[in-house]
DNA sequence: GACAAGTTATTGTAGAAGCAAGTATACTCG
DNA sequence: CGAGTATACTTGCTTCTACAATAACTTGTC
């Protein structure tokens, strides 16, 4: 034990936030540089491009892609705005709201994400697959989703 | 399923990728949040003064704190500069090596780091603590140091 | 000892994200 | 129906971070 018990920053959760802390960004940092050095795209960009493809329809409202990339607002305007700009993604208008604005992926988007995701799933074989048994990503996706149900 | 099985974006992996960066990015916002509100401090100077904390000497050079971090060594330098116009951290020479400097956390910064980790373990334990029990979070460090470890 | 190659930190510049304010549309209730 | 409130998105501004180039120093080799 490095520290006495009377300092709280040898606590078990603190050093488990800080795991997760350093885990997650060293693998967002490298897929990052992969993705962007692969198919010449940010990981944002495949984020969003991951969550329309899964979502009914291929599209989401804007607010429900910046909740689903936990993204301000305001950011996921201008993220979508280059997105759109880059012809993978298009905004369309919600006939039932006039104040929201789906944004659909495109038929372009669409091959550009097959192209990123074959890069994705080679870095994670390498990563995830390699490092963990099958059984063990089970049991992490099962803890993440717990942690991760709404307060 | 939603998609079909020629579709790799349901893939397992891939989604054990994405709820990964989800909870990262659900934790690291609020704890921001609250860390700001509470003591005007962001999460990357809490993080920074965490690492130093736990560094023998509570010291580390620059580029030991942009490894454990996670920053670029050039984001290392600004983050520092500001804790340090702060009070919380001082740069001192190495005397083995004149092109390294050491960060050190200062009184100052000891004593705003213990007011930070009440708030930060006020948290932990609404959201790790309340969710997850002793051994899934032993069960999760584990996992998340197997993918951690270097290639 | 001196040159070449590698390491460590800093700086210039650009891009991305957040917050807060602003605009437009929808909903609620008297 | 109309005033007031809530929601959905955008925009202005600021801050933070990364990347690349640079400067200072160390190490290895001849």
């Amino acid at each position: 034990m490095i520290q006495p018990s009377a300092c709280p920053s040898g606590d078990e959760k603190v050093q488990l936030f800080a795991l997760l802390l350093e885990t997650n960004a060293r693998l967002a940092r490298q897929l990052g540089l992969e993705l962007e050095a692969a198919c010449g795209m940010p990981l944002a960009w495949f984020e969003v491009l991951l969550q329309l493809r899964q979502a009914p329809e291929g599209r989401l409202k804007m607010n429900q892609v910046a909740d689903a990339i936990v993204h301000s607002t305001g950011g996921t305007t201008r993220l979508v705005d280059r997105l759109e700009v880059a012809g993978l993604v298009e905004r369309r208008s919600c006939p039932n709201d006039r104040r929201a604005t789906y944004v659909a992926i495109t038929p372009a988007g669409d091959t550009r994400l097959d192209h990123a995701l074959a890069v994705h799933l080679d870095y994670l074989e390498r990563h995830l697959g390699a490092r963990l048994s099958g059984g063990e990503r089970e049991t992490l996706a099962a803890l993440l989703e717990k942690i991760n149900t709404a307060p």
